[in-house]
DNA sequence: CCTACCGATCGGTAGG
DNA sequence: CCTACCGATCGGTAGG
């Protein structure tokens, strides 16, 4: 009836693995240095893990399941068209910001092994980009959005974006001009300008102010 | 009394040493690897590079320079402002397809030391976006750029963005619909019309001097 | 630019 | 989840 330790020691191990690979790279984190993190030995977590890229394995099943299950999530609780695609953008930079190293991990996986990633994407991705394309779609034949725009294409390089923001944000951040204030946020808000004004067609009436858009509906 | 190897032993082992480091990683691949695809052994290796680290740096401070040499040249053979920024974008983009290996090392570099990365990328780039930035200001000034885009940030978001669909393209374009035809090219596509609609204000009226662009409304 | 060699660390196994 | 141990490879040196 007890129950087993709290904090779980594959959970642990999970945890601590995502935060090495991500700040080292996998080539670069030993399991012996996953195991001290955790506060194991090094033959205890391949009790747990059969080999090093199982372990690899399942910290990626693991960030892609949570992608795949928080980012829908975000989207079904808008209802008019827009504010779809404000939340898909708002929730895909959220869920990279409450843990920077999901964002590190991913570009680093795409690096090394860009075939198996390429399948992992396909396989959890697919549905949430479906999705949102779908919604620009809508919004293309309703005139709101530019006709000449790649829905698929658009998506990506969203991604790539807010993936890159994240994951190289500390460096390029440092290029901007003012100073050493919030700077990645500073990018984070012009990254949300630029997919705006290249998602939307400028308003129709410069002159009415207000709440505008005419006819925002389901 | 023959002359040495003409492609020059030190300038092979650099261009082995950016191809084995952009495709493995710094610590996936072993200076092993380099000599043996260099055509030597390892200690003659060390003999040019007192160590990998060394190696490490001379690999990338060719490639900043090279960038520092190239990006500006396009942008300064043109004229006028739209042209700049036009071409300034062109010769982003060509200077990674030239060759991929100069985007996946960069981010490799930025992921696994950022603080020696934001130092040279302050001293190598920053006369060049220097360059763009102000040529978006003059844009802003005419009312021909957004007047609430963030100069810096934008041209950080566009480095981004082309060195992200560089380095993981492969990846992200096997998400498209379509199939199996240049879908990286796709990507890049789309990412010029992104940059075009987030930077340039639309045309509608040919008056120019126009209004104050207004910050935003909802 | 080479041969020969170094200690340290790697991922993983045996066996409990 | 542990101790003890394995062969292979790592970055680097000695010495020519």
């Amino acid at each position: 009836m007890n129950a087993p330790a709290p904090p779980d020691v594959r959970t642990r191990i999970l945890a601590e693995a995502t935060r090495l690979f991500a700040q080292r790279g996998f080539e670069g984190a030993s399991i012996q240095a996953v195991a001290s993190a955790v506060g194991i030995r090094k033959p205890s977590l391949l009790y747990w893990f059969p080999s090093k890229d199982a372990l690899r394995d399942a910290v990626l099943e693991q960030l892609l399941s949570h992608w795949k299950d928080d980012l829908p999530r975000a989207l079904a609780a808008s209802s008019s068209g827009k504010d779809r695609l404000h939340s898909s953008l708002s929730a895909l930079m959220e869920f990279f910001r409450q843990d920077p190293c999901r964002a590190t991990l991913l570009v680093r996986e795409m690096l090394d092994r860009p075939d198996a990633m390429r399948d992992l994407f396909r396989a959890h991705l697919q549905p949430w980009t479906r999705l949102v394309t779908d919604t620009i779609r809508m919004g293309q034949e309703t005139g709101r959005v530019h006709a000449d725009l790649d829905p698929e294409a658009w998506v990506m390089q969203l991604v790539t974006m807010a993936v890159g923001t994240i994951a190289t944000g500390p460096v390029t951040a440092a290029m901007l001009a003012g100073a050493e204030d919030a700077t990645v946020e500073r990018q984070l808000h012009e990254l949300v300008r630029i997919a705006r004004t290249s998602l939307f067609n400028a308003r129709p009436a410069p002159d009415s102010r207000g709440h505008a858009h005419p006819g925002e509906e389901a």
